[in-house]
DNA sequence: CCGTGGACGTA
DNA sequence: CGTACGTCCACGGC
C-alpha cells in the first residue's frame, strides 16, 4: 500500500496514473472521517475503458471469469488531508468510476462540496440483482456469496459467544471463517486505522467484480450492465436532488394555501378556530344526531346514510355523482380539498420543507422496493397541480421541462419485441395507429392498451382488448407470461435485470384466486413500469451529464417528467439537450433501436405552465 | 407506541 | 374486479 500524507498528497494523482488508473477505471474508495483517512483500491491490471463509450464496453470482453480471486489489488491511503478535497482532486484530474457501498459516500461528499460524474453503487446494483430494498454491506456480501441473509451474524450483547461461525478467527480479518462479513467491521470497525480502511475499499472492489459476474450471467439481459451504471448514477442524482431542492415561491405558495384555508394562523388557538369554522360549514348541512367527526370515514358514512345516500365508502370519486343531491355532499367534498391543503400542503408543510433560500427539499431514493421507480418525500411527487403555480424559476433562470410521451406502451413494444406495436410507436401519437388497427376510437384504443398493461378486465376495455390480442399478439403474450409468473409466485425480471420478487409473504404458494390475480396484475405491471423506470433514469442521468457544463441542474424527476433549472442564456441549449439525450439514453438502455421515444421540451417560468 | 386501513395527491 | 408511492388521520392492538 502506498501511503500519502499532507506533504506528499501532490504525488497521489501521478501515482494513480502510473498504476494505470485513468478515465473510467474502477476505483473503490473508503472514507474514514474519524481518522481523516481516505483509501483507494484498484485492480492491479488496469484494463478498464472509457466509462461512457458503449463500443468499448466491458461487456464486449470475455476476460471476466466467474473465478474472481483478486490476489494483489493496488491500494493507496491518504491521511491527514480532508478526504473530500482529495477525492475532488482525483475526480477532476482522472475522472474514475468511483466504487462505494452506498450513496452515504456521495452524500458526505456533496455536503463537503464535491460532486462526481460516475460511480458504481454497490447497494443500487444489489437492489437490481436481488430485488427489494435492503442492501447494507453485510447482507449484500452474504447474498453475493450465496449465504442465507437469515443467517447474518449480529454483534450480540455477549460478543463472540453467540456467533458460532466465528470461533478462533482473526479479528483483523474482515471476513469470518463462515465467509460472512465480521459485524464489528461493518458497523464502523473498518474506520479504526488506515490498514482497515484500505481493506474495506478492497472488499468494495471485490464485491463489484462479483456483481459484474452476476450481471453477465443474467440470461438474455444484455442491458443489465448498462442498467447497473445508470442506476448507480441515479443515486448520485438523488443525492443532488435532495441537496439542491426545488425552487418554490413561499409568497405564492402562501397565497394558494390562503385561498383554501385562510391566512396564516398566528397561534395554536387560531389554528383550532379556523379548523372548527371549516368543520361547521359542512356540519350545518348535516342532520342532527349524526356523527360529528368529519375525519372519521365511518362517521361520514353514517351521516350520509341519514340523508339517504348509501355508499360502500366515502371516496371523492364515489361521492361525486351525489354532489347535486344534497348540499352536504358538495360541502363535504369542498371541505376535503381544503383539509388536504391544510394538513398535507399547508403552512406547516411550507415551514418544514421549504428552506429560507426558497428551496423545497426532501429525501430522494433512486428505486422503490418494487419495480424500481424513483421516490421522493416532502410531497415532491404528489404536489397538487394547483400548487405548481408556486414552483417558479429564480431570477436569471428558467425551467426547462420535458416528459416522455406514452412511455409505457412504447417500452412495452421494446421489451416484448412486438414489431407491430413498435411500428405504432413511430407515430407521435401511438394510440392513433392502434385505434386504426383496432377500428375503434382513439379513447377506446388508449383504454385497451392501458387495460392490457395494468391487467384490468372489467369495464369498457373488454371488447377492444380482444382486438389487441390479434393485432399485437407478441406484446400480449409477453404480458400474459408475466401475469402467469406472478400468479404462480415466480419472480420476474425487468428488461434491465431488476428482480421483482413475487414469493413474498407467509402465504407464498397457497393464495386464493383474487390474491393470485392481484399478484398477476402486479407482475404484469412491474415488467412494464419497471422497464420504463430504467429508461427514464437512463435519460435523466444522461441529461445530468450533458447539462453539467451549462450550470443547469435537474430539480425534479417525476416518473416520466424532468424539470431543469437553467441560467436563461443556456435555456435553449438545455431544451435541445433534453430531446437529444433521449435517443442517446434509449440506445444505451437497449441497443435495438426499433422503438421511437418522444419528448417535447419547453422553456417555462413556472412548473404550472407545463399544463399536465 | 406502532401497525392498519381509509382517504387523496401524483405518475 | 388497474399499478406504484408518500402523507395524514383515526382506530385498535399492545
Amino acid at each position: 500500500m502506498q501511503h500519502f500524507s499532507v506533504n506528499r498528497v501532490d504525488d497521489l494523482v501521478p501515482a494513480l496514473q502510473a498504476a494505470g488508473v485513468r478515465r473510467g477505471t474502477f476505483l473503490a474508495v473508503a472514507i474514514s472521517v474519524s481518522t481523516m483517512t481516505v483509501t483507494f483500491a484498484a485492480d492491479n491490471v488496469a484494463d478498464d475503458v472509457a466509462a461512457d463509450d458503449p463500443a468499448t464496453d466491458r461487456s464486449s470482453k470475455d476476460s471476466v471469469s466467474a473465478d474472481l480471486v483478486i490476489a494483489d489489488e493496488r491500494v493507496w491511503a491518504v491521511t491527514g488531508v480532508d478526504p473530500a478535497t482529495v477525492i475532488g482532486l482525483v475526480e477532476s484530474e482522472i475522472h474514475p468510476r468511483w466504487i462505494w457501498w452506498s450513496n452515504e459516500t456521495p452524500t458526505y461528499l456533496s455536503r463537503e462540496g464535491v460532486r462526481v460524474a460516475t460511480c458504481w453503487d454497490l447497494a443500487a446494483v444489489h437492489r437490481l440483482l436481488f430485488g427489494g430494498w435492503r442492501a447494507d454491506p453485510a447482507r449484500l456480501w452474504a447474498m453475493m456469496h450465496d449465504l442465507s441473509p437469515e443467517a447474518l451474524p449480529s454483534m450480540g450483547q455477549l460478543g463472540l459467544l453467540d456467533n458460532p461461525g466465528d470461533e478462533g478467527s482473526d479479528p483483523d480479518d474482515p471476513i469470518r471463517p463462515d465467509r460472512h462479513l465480521r459485524p464489528e467491521w461493518v458497523s464502523g470497525g473498518w474506520e479504526l486505522n488506515p490498514e482497515r480502511c484500505a481493506r474495506w475499499s478492497v472488499l468494495a472492489l471485490q464485491a463489484t467484480r462479483q456483481q459484474e459476474v452476476r450481471l453477465f450471467a443474467l440470461p438474455g439481459r444484455n442491458g443489465a450492465l448498462g442498467a447497473a451504471r445508470s442506476e448507480s448514477a441515479a443515486e448520485l442524482l438523488c443525492v443532488e436532488l435532495g441537496a439542491d431542492g426545488l425552487p418554490v415561491s413561499v409568497e405564492r405558495a402562501e397565497a394558494i394555501i390562503g385561498s383554501h384555508v385562510g391566512p396564516r394562523p398566528r397561534n395554536e388557538q387560531a389554528v383550532a378556530t379556523a379548523r372548527e369554522r371549516r368543520d361547521a360549514e359542512v356540519l350545518r348541512h348535516a342532520p342532527p344526531g349524526s356523527g360529528t367527526d368529519l375525519r372519521n370515514p365511518a362517521h361520514v358514512r353514517s351521516m350520509l346514510t341519514k340523508i339517504g345516500i348509501d355508499v360502500t365508502d366515502t371516496r371523492a370519486w364515489r361521492l361525486e355523482p351525489f354532489r347535486e343531491s344534497h348540499p352536504l355532499v358538495d360541502a363535504l367534498l369542498t371541505w376535503r380539498k381544503a383539509e388536504r391543503i391544510s394538513t398535507t400542503y399547508g403552512y406547516t408543510w411550507l415551514d418544514e420543507h421549504v428552506d429560507s433560500d426558497g428551496r423545497l427539499r426532501g429525501a430522494w431514493t433512486a428505486c422503490d422496493g418494487a419495480a424500481g421507480r424513483m421516490t421522493a418525500q416532502a410531497g415532491l411527487h404528489n404536489l397538487p397541480a394547483e400548487m405548481r403555480d408556486a414552483v417558479i424559476a429564480e431570477p436569471g433562470y428558467r425551467f426547462v421541462h420535458a416528459d416522455l410521451g406514452q412511455i409505457e406502451p412504447r417500452v412495452l413494444a421494446a421489451v416484448s419485441t412486438d414489431a407491430a406495436l413498435a411500428a405504432a410507436a413511430s407515430a407521435d401519437d401511438l394510440y392513433a395507429p392502434v385505434a386504426a388497427r383496432l377500428s375503434v376510437d382513439r379513447a377506446v384504443a388508449k383504454v385497451a392498451v392501458l387495460a392490457a398493461m395494468y391487467g384490468q378486465t372489467s369495464g369498457a376495455a373488454g371488447e377492444a382488448l380482444r382486438g389487441m390480442e390479434t393485432a399485437y399478439p407478441v406484446a400480449m403474450q409477453f404480458l400474459r407470461d408475466a401475469d402467469r409468473a406472478g400468479q404462480a409466485g415466480r419472480d420476474v425480471r425487468t428488461y434491465g435485470g431488476r428482480l421483482v420478487r413475487m414469493g413474498f409473504g407467509s402465504d407464498a404458494g397457497v393464495v386464493d384466486r383474487s390474491a393470485a390475480a392481484a399478484r398477476g396484475r402486479y407482475a404484469r405491471n412491474a415488467v412494464v413500469q419497471g422497464a420504463a423506470a430504467e429508461l427514464f433514469k437512463a435519460w435523466a442521468v444522461t441529461v445530468r451529464a450533458r447539462l453539467a457544463p451549462f450550470d443547469g441542474r435537474i430539480v425534479l424527476c417525476l416518473h416520466d417528467e424532468l424539470l431543469l433549472h437553467v441560467p436563461i442564456e443556456h435555456a435553449q441549449v438545455a431544451c435541445e439537450l433534453l430531446e437529444s439525450a433521449l435517443p442517446e439514453a434509449a440506445r444505451r438502455w437497449m441497443p435495438d433501436s426499433s422503438v421511437r421515444y418522444v419528448a417535447k421540451a419547453r422553456i417555462l417560468q413556472t412548473w404550472s405552465e407545463a399544463k399536465g
